[in-house]
DNA sequence: AGGTTGACTGGGG
DNA sequence: TCCCCAGCCAACC
């Protein structure tokens, strides 16, 4: 059974950096995406990319994963698929084109949500 | 307690 | 632009 981050607080109001990472996720509009280090900044964790991306592997079904991918506008599940990429294909079905080279042009695609307090 | 492992990044060559 | 790598840091041995 994969390992879901646990809570840090017990119980209180207090927002872990996953559940803020997951909320911040939840926001990003289907056709649009965001880079993980751009979260990781987001939720007041600057050097946290990398945790970004270990809490995607984890989150919960409602949190559109798919639509966080790297800073080069490239996927980074590659390695978990053979053959298909699943990421690859949600993130066409709504509508975001890739270009010969397998990216995206976040400069069209990408997504900062200025209301994020 | 200490070493390894990444769904990462930015900078250097 | 691509490849390489040090720095990164929580989770997992």
């Amino acid at each position: 059974m994969t390992r879901v981050p646990g809570r840090v607080g017990s119980g209180s109001q207090e927002h872990t950096f996953y559940q803020r990472v997951y909320d911040l996720v939840r926001r990003i509009p289907p056709g649009r995406v965001m880079t993980y280090g751009q979260v990781a900044r987001a939720v007041g964790k600057p050097r946290g990319a990398r945790m970004v991306g270990w809490a995607m592997r984890a989150c919960p079904e409602d949190v559109p994963w798919q639509r966080v991918v790297n800073s080069r506008g490239g996927l980074s599940t590659q390695s978990l698929h053979a053959g298909f990429n699943l990421q690859h294909a949600l993130l066409e079905d709504e509508g975001i084109e890739f270009d010969s080279a397998g990216r995206i042009d976040l400069s069209q695609f990408g997504w900062q949500d200025d209301t994020w307090r």
